[in-house]
DNA sequence: ATAAAAATTTAGTTATGGCTAAAAATATGT
DNA sequence: ACATATTTTTAGCCATAACTAAATTTTTAT
């Protein structure tokens, strides 16, 4: 049987072997402290996992989800970001209320409320925070953005993912109004990792300075 | 905590303490058969409700919920109801698909969620069945209606609640428009426990037999 | 009234998925 | 290279909530 628990491991090995953070190695500390569980939890979950053959565990050395543990992944995933768009377009809320909500409801929805939504969404190949959504059948694809953080003095580039790990920060960006599609142009960059100065807007109405923590978690489309 | 568990066997012991089919006695077997559980288990639950003060329990003799073990129960029932009716309304479910999909989201949902649908469907206060959807703060009424089944030959009235119990029931039902404010009236009933003759709709556009099973789930106000 | 039947509880077991403490393996710094 | 630090695993424990089998209590039928 597919538990919650065993959904969430998944779900979360995948997000690690995709990001670019940790060099593809996929160890039980990490899984353990981004789940919020002792390494001993983890490591038991990750054998019980590998007996399953939903991932490769070479103890000592991390894991590798399996095909078909990627499969449960990706479904979660979809599940996922499609009840947090769902629940931005259609109930109305905010950045920051999404992730916590979708966490819960991804374990206990049915096939049919999956389809339904996507379809009251109109099919949407992408998450309220710009991630991308995984097909029914489980395909996806990982368009390489860079983060703003990286942007150069004098250029612009328009706002395509942000970084869904800290809610604060989520609303703090959503105050800003660097929402997915803006377009943003970096007008100074103080040196000694200081902050960046920021022209938000198409008509480049507003101007604020960015922290890089905030502005590494946010992926960005240039010209 | 307020396990999954805990809030069914809640929600299902309110229910049988307010349905008139066993004279208000709730005991373990009822309980049991209604969560599909071994009585055994549902005895070892009981003891632990009533350690935590949500039920008297009087051992061979059945159990009674406190005042907190009703607030909790009328919680759960008011977050069940509200999403069946949400997912009829908004998301074009079938009369007999919303429990199931309810029973496994009633227990993940936030208050947040419960207060966006509930704005949403515009402060209902009866769910898709017809069955009274208990306020916020655990207010609640029970209409008493008569079933079909006991309605006699001539006699005219508007369907206001049909059982939940049976999903294909529901199928039938829906099938035949016996829905929600729809006005039938009885134009024969035959001896021995047989068939009621029914016209249906304002206009008695229409004409069915229906047996007494389906008329004793079906929940009417006579004029 | 009492024997048989039915309902209920007790006792003991299982699976899931956490935990801590201790042992073992790997990585790091001089 | 090797002692120390860090990471990981093992061992053993706990809570939840189910189960079966056996014992007990209550109900029913004669």
């Amino acid at each position: 049987m597919l538990t919650q628990a065993i959904e969430d491991y998944l779900k979360t090995i995948y997000k690690l072997q995709h990001s670019d953070e940790h060099g593809g190695r996929v160890t039980t500390s990490v899984i353990a402290s981004r789940l919020e569980v002792a390494a001993a939890s983890a490591t038991n979950m990750i054998k019980k996992l590998a007996d399953m053959n939903l991932l490769i565990y070479t103890p000592y050395h991390g894991v590798e989800l399996t095909a078909s543990g990627e499969k449960i992944a990706l479904e979660t995933i979809r599940h996922h970001r499609l009840i947090e768009l769902y629940l931005s377009q259609a109930l109305g809320y905010s950045w920051d209320q999404i992730d916590a909500e979708a966490d819960r409801l991804e374990h206990a929805i049915s096939e049919e409320f999956e389809d339904r939504i996507d379809e009251a969404l109109g099919y949407p190949t992408v998450g309220a925070h710009g991630e991308p959504i995984p097909t029914k059948q489980g395909q996806i694809d990982h368009p390489k953005y860079r983060r703003l953080s990286e942007l150069q003095d004098g250029q612009s580039a328009v706002i395509r993912r942000v970084s869904d790990r800290n809610p604060q920060m989520l609303r703090y960006m959503e105050n800003l109004q660097l929402l997915l599609g803006t377009r943003v142009e970096v007008t100074a960059k103080a040196p000694f990792n200081g902050p960046l100065q920021l022209k938000i807007g198409a008509a480049k109405e507003k101007e604020v300075s960015l922290g890089l923590e905030v502005a590494g978690s946010i992926f960005v489309e240039t010209d």
